[in-house]
DNA sequence: AACTCGGGGTC
DNA sequence: GACCCAGAGTT
């Protein structure tokens, strides 16, 4: 029998409390939210196609990296009826700089269904939204209790912190969403789960958590020493790659071009997407002649030096990767807005002054 | 529960 | 380079 006061007896009481939900945690918690949340502009709506769009954008994504492609995105496809009609490229385009592409594709599905299936209003429950294309157990439950009141928790990277923080010990993934759903305040669920984020992103935040501003200090096992388990070393892999920025001036109205080719439509990464020309290997020229600039990208666990050639380094020679030899398109540097390009594109496009 | 997917940051 | 981010889908 553990003394009063040790570690598994505050556990005991804070996170079960013997079956009760803890009240006064849920008060203080959604009384800090009230007073200190962000201001974002998914917090201005419960418009379930805006909901749904910012829990879609900001999987695996920054609130900051997020913003902006959610207003412009708005404003290209103001409904579920506008979406559900563009063309995936469409969609790609504005999603274009927000990377899991995948996430853009099945957005659009999943548009495409709700349309055709529902006539264009969301499912209004965590159980009926699940099958649909790019919502898992978290969007699910995001949406259900933000929008419909449903008093469904949710757990994803912040509340997970949280709560392995506030209760202590090891848990399992299974544990710690029970421990989300017996903590949630049935009352205001879609502001408590938003509060559990808003606390994660803000104050329990991985390194230096804040404690002294935590409103859930009281009740915290390990004041801020996250306990998890350790994750399997993935060793990163190292890579370069060659692209050809190969331009033409306008004619004085600032409308030139660019060549780009598009990805193969059943490509495994980035499908149908536009990029530069590139290789794997060096093109003869570069051997002589530095390339105009170097980059570093990475893609998840590929490292990559990006090496780019600009017009006259490129040239006609015979070039090892075929889709660095003179292919693609010519694109007008003032359609590329409309264009589904990769993320690496984007960057060396706005690099160089051209977007 | 453990992988795969394969973007973009920050520290 | 390590680590993180309002995960989903598959095995």
């Amino acid at each position: 029998m553990p003394a009063a006061g040790s570690i598994s007896e505050k556990r005991r009481m804070a996170a079960t409390s013997n079956g009760k939900t803890p009240a006064a945690f849920q008060r203080a918690l959604l009384r800090w939210y009230d007073a200190q949340r962000r201001d974002l502009p998914w917090r201005k709506t419960r418009d379930p196609y805006r909901i749904w769009l910012s829990e879609i954008m900001l999987q695996q994504t920054r609130v900051a990296a997020v913003l902006e492609h959610y207003r412009i995105f708005l404003e290209r496809f103001p409904s579920i009826e506008a979406l559900a009609s563009a063309s995936e490229a469409d969609v790609l385009a504005a999603w274009s700089g927000l990377g899991y592409y995948r996430r853009a594709r099945r957005l659009r599905q999943c548009a495409q269904q709700i349309v055709e299936q529902y006539k264009g209003s969301f499912p209004q429950n965590s159980e009926a939204l699940l099958p649909l294309p790019g919502i898992g157990r978290y969007t699910a439950a995001a949406i259900a209790s933000i929008v419909f009141g449903e008093p469904v928790a949710v757990v994803d990277g912040n509340v997970e912190r949280v709560l392995r923080r506030l209760i202590g010990g090891t848990l399992t993934t299974r544990q710690v969403w029970e421990h989300a759903q017996a903590f949630l305040d049935r009352s205001r669920p879609g502001d408590f789960n938003q509060a559990m984020m808003e606390l994660g992103a803000t104050v329990c935040v991985p390194r230096e958590p804040r404690c002294l501003a935590c409103p859930a200090r009281k009740w915290c096992v390990t004041r801020g020493v996250e306990v998890r388990r350790a994750k399997p070393a993935v060793h990163q892999q190292k890579k370069a790659v060659w692209c050809a920025l190969d331009w033409r001036e306008g004619n004085g109205g600032g409308n030139g071009k660019v060549r780009l080719v598009q990805r193969p439509r059943k490509a495994a990464l980035m499908a149908g997407m536009w990029e530069l020309p590139q290789s794997s290997a060096p093109p003869r020229t570069s051997r002589t002649a530095a390339p105009w600039r170097k980059f570093r990208h990475t893609i998840t666990v590929t490292s990559y030096t990006v090496h780019v050639l600009r017009n006259k380094q490129i040239g006609n020679l015979l070039l090892p990767d075929d889709r660095f030899a003179a292919k693609g398109k010519w694109i007008g540097l003032d359609r590329i807005q409309q264009l589904p390009i990769t993320g690496l594109t984007r960057k060396i496009l706005k690099a160089s002054g051209m977007i």
